[in-house]
RNA sequence: GCCGUCGUGGCUCAGCCCGGUAGAGCGGCUGGCUGUUAACCAGUCGGUCAAAGGUCCGAAUCCUUUCGACGGCGCCA
């Protein structure tokens, strides 16, 4: 007796052949001489069938209800009436665990399946999203492997913030405040001086109290940093990046985009080299569609839609005003107003990454800490990188769940992850 | 932080505008029936309408406050 992947039956497989599968009863409808299950594993579903004749199973299938935990032994078949094309006339069935009636039915709203997110983590969709993030996450490790970068694994407590202060969650540590980190960017910055290259992906945590379909309060953010390169390297390895990671899923999660109901040809159209505009550029296009954006202005979120429109796929947008960006972004030597940042953006979610040049001259930096009012003295250790031997260098990071959302077309970023963490929501 | 929508049995909703002590479907239970596709038929159990206060002879329905949920903007990934 073969224990079995439903996968396996399902891809013709085990035709004809005895099986047995381990699960749960996903579906259960039941008549005078015939009950279906459907069984779900982690895999995928397929209907069952048990015979009255067969009184040992039948006692068993007549007891088992909805998530009910079994083994069912028989004959995997293909069966035009049966959804999935395969069927399994059972011959045995034994219950693991008998479940008591599972809270979640046909009719289900929003606030519901958020409030029993542990059981709807069940669910075939949730079952799928998960399964190509995983995919999605080993896809990003492969690029960084070929093109030789090393991962890390930096702090979540962090003493000092990343970006401003206003977004930080605050703790007690023993009789101290730590924070939780909102970007592993300047951990990354230290050892790129022993490593080079390197990446990891990691939490970040953000006290901002968005409410929209996306933003997170813990997010998954895949970082990079490296160094002797510029803004050009950077935006070529993005979308290199990006490439990638929409080939390989093209190519090996095309089942889950169909059960997903999601549109897997515009992983297709995500070719290097990604169009490339300049901020200025994007004011100007924004202004055509009489927009009343002017130049200094940050891009919205309406804006950063309406540029995605035009373009139907990722993008970039760099060199933007410095009053805008970061105190450890470097400002163009021949344009000083101009900080070397750039975003990656997708239709209809606006940004999912954000990177560019450090600046990596001590005086220059000191001078930008002081514009944004901030105390050279809380980055010491940042400012020692500058001071023995100092590189030019890179980075970027990239919201993972928000790049799901777009792969996926989810309708909520609470979607992309297990166990979202909303400014309401963070059970269980 | 600002703005909007919503809160009625386990679940999804109707009723609210034009006040008179709650109605349906799903689920559960009982029975029937069917190679079914989150089937169908019959019966049955189950709620005092988020909370508090007010108006009124009388409030789920009108008013006030509070709480909660969801979404939009801003901020960001």
């Amino acid at each position: 007796m073969a224990l079995v992947k439903i996968s396996e039956i399902l891809g013709g497989d085990c035709t004809d052949k005895q099986v047995s599968v381990r699960g749960w009863v996903y579906r259960k409808r039941q008549g005078k001489e015939l009950i279906f299950l459907v069984v779900r594993d982690a895999t995928g579903v397929i209907q069952c069938t048990v015979k009255k004749a067969n009184a040992t199973a039948w006692a068993e299938a007549e007891k088992l209800t909805i998530e009910s935990s079994l083994t069912l032994e028989g004959v995997a078949k293909p069966d035009t009436r049966a959804p999935g094309g395969y069927e399994i006339a059972a011959e045995a069935v034994s219950i693991i665990g008998l479940a008591e009636v599972f809270p979640i039915a046909k009719d289900k709203s929003e606030e519901f399946i958020r409030d029993m997110r542990h059981l709807w983590l069940r669910s075939r969709k949730m079952n799928v999203v998960m399964d190509v993030r995983a995919k999605v996450l080993e896809y990003s490790r492969e690029y960084f492997r070929k093109t030789c970068f090393t991962e890390v694994s930096p702090p979540m407590f962090i003493s000092a913030a990343v970006e401003g202060g206003s977004t930080l969650f605050g703790l007690k540590y023993f009789d101290q405040t730590l924070y939780l980190t909102q970007s592993s960017q300047l951990y990354l910055e230290i050892l790129i001086y022993s490593l080079e290259n390197v990446y990891c992906i990691a939490p970040s945590f953000r006290a901002e109290k968005s409410r929209t379909i996306r933003h997170l309060t813990e997010y998954w953010h895949m970082e990079a940093e490296w160094p002797f390169a510029d803004m050009n390297d950077l935006m070529k390895f993005e979308e290199g990046l990006m490439e990638h990671i929409c080939k390989r899923t093209a190519e090996d999660c095309q089942k889950e985009f169909a059960e997903l109901g999601a549109d897997i040809s515009k992983l297709a159209q995500v070719q290097v080299p990604f169009p490339r505009i300049t901020y200025a550029e994007a004011i100007d296009r924004l202004k055509a569609k009489n927009s009343a954006l002017k130049w200094g202005d940050d891009l919205g979120y309406e804006d950063e839609k309406l540029l995605a429109e035009e373009f139907g796929k990722p993008f970039f947008v760099y060199d933007y005003p410095k009053a805008i960006k970061a105190f450890y972004c470097k400002t163009r030597r021949d344009q000083p107003e101009i900080a070397l940042s750039v975003d990656m953006m997708v239709p209809r979610i606006g940004e999912i990454s954000t990177g560019g040049q450090r600046e990596e001259d001590k005086d220059q930096l000191i001078q930008r800490m002081k514009e944004q009012e901030l105390k050279p003295e809380d980055y010491e250790w940042y400012l020692d990188l500058r001071r023995y031997g100092t590189v030019p260098h890179v980075g970027f990071g990239m919201g993972v769940e928000r790049l799901l959302v777009w792969m996926l077309d989810l309708d909520n970023i609470i979607d992309a992850i297990p166990f979202p963490r909303t400014t309401r929501r963070f059970y269980p």
